[in-house]
DNA sequence: CGACTGGTTGAGTGGTCTCAAGTCCTGTGG
DNA sequence: CCACAGGACTTGAGACCACTCAACCAGTCG
């Protein structure tokens, strides 16, 4: 099922942007031992809701969805990960279980490393206790203004916010526009932006009506960015 | 305008319930003698969303609202924050000014600790760092929850859910049911509940004539949580 | 006693959800 | 290569929940 290599995590070229970034060199070469280098292909799940946790997964390479499902058996999205970034480390650190499920989005590489070797690390690298505090404290201010869009905006405003997020994270210069290379569902983009599958496709239909954004399958493609942030704040344009 | 006292840390109360309850006696020591202790008259604000942070405040006693303004001039509650729990310090983790603007809700006791004194603290304290780990990494999951509910519960289940946390965190045993002693304005159960003043005066109205709550002005007392719990799950009972 | 803030209730509207039909894709097996 | 099945996507129609606007009441403070 998984193919486990064992690249190095100093030949890592998503280091520099995730968590580990300010390890010393030894340091490094202990998490480089204790780690194993997986292969996981679309749709996989890496761990689901309510597993215990025994490490923190860190993406060498990929994107990953992390959701809740809802008793009625909705999932909605709560974070999506990419390159660099690690997961389920809050679960460790609160000795909890798994509060999200991470399905793999693309196929991707995705290291784990032990939780005793983790926690090894851990105590004795402030500057590692440093990294994870501020990756916690960006996520809180994020989600914080999730809430605010969930509770105060309309849906048209959070879908032409959702696509704005989505090509600040996954946009790739194009000319005319910037092309958002992430294969989401519609649903995806639905709960991302906290509505029904067919509101999102209704929103996405009008702003593509209004030449703001092109629709190829799953691929968007934006065009006008700047009346999308209008969009976003109900203003005219 | 603010009464300075020079109580000392380890005289807190509170302490053990909060994020400094790890230190050592001489970590505790010079957190005590880096601190200032003000108090604060209700509807006070201790600092403004948009302010650069100069340290961290820590709460002696007392109950605070922290909120986003929205352009429409609207509040949004993020968080409450009672005795022992310390406000501020993702905002100095991230070296970014404050996201919330924090307002007293009665009249409390507030420490605050110097910036330089809590990263002096921190960066040789293991078990601060930890401690704060795990406190970021509760919020993020309560947060969590919060999106999962106001993107797929209706706001009568919202309202109900917020009452239920109202109880869970201020909620004192009396007979025949439990009464919340917190100060809030309808208004900020609205934006607890991710809806408007009208709405959830409606819905806590119905709860009423239902028989769940009775209410006594600000004071809210629970008569029966399971049949609140139960609107929280759409169920009938 | 006004003026003001906070709370409650009513009426009407409109945005969003639900349900449903139908089309477009993609992968699979013949 | 085509036929087909199943999932993903799109669009329409109708219903309803929740928001807005507005009037009114209760309590508080200067």
């Amino acid at each position: 099922m998984f193919h486990c290599g064992s690249k190095s995590c100093e030949s890592c070229e998503s280091r520099d942007q995730g968590v580990f970034k300010e390890l010393s060199p030894a340091e490094l070469a202990l998490l480089s031992r204790c780690k194993t280098s997986n292969h996981y292909k679309k749709k996989q799940v890496i761990f689901y809701e309510g597993n215990a946790p025994y490490g923190v997964h860190c993406v060498r390479k990929g994107k990953i969805k992390l959701f809740r499902t809802t008793p009625q058996g909705r999932e909605q999205i709560v974070r999506l990960v990419s390159s660099g970034e690690a997961m389920g480390f809050k679960a460790l650190l609160s000795s909890d279980n798994y509060s999200l499920t991470a399905e793999v989005l693309e196929d991707s590489e995705i290291c784990f490393v032990d939780k005793k070797a983790f926690f090894e690390i851990l105590d004795h690298s402030p500057k590692l206790a440093r990294t994870l505090l501020e990756t916690l404290a960006d996520e809180v201010k994020s989600q914080e203004k999730t809430i605010c869009s969930f509770s105060q905006k309309s849906v048209r405003e959070r879908v032409a916010e959702t696509v704005l997020m989505l090509n600040e994270k996954y946009g790739s210069r194009a000319e005319g526009g910037s092309t958002i290379t992430i294969p989401l569902k519609r649903e995806d983009i639905a709960t991302l932006s906290g509505t029904v599958l067919e509101s999102a496709v209704r929103y996405l239909s009008e702003f593509k009506k209004d030449g703001m954004i092109e629709l190829k399958g799953r691929e968007i493609i934006v065009r006008n960015s700047e009346r999308l942030l209008a969009v976003t704040q109900n203003k005219l344009l």
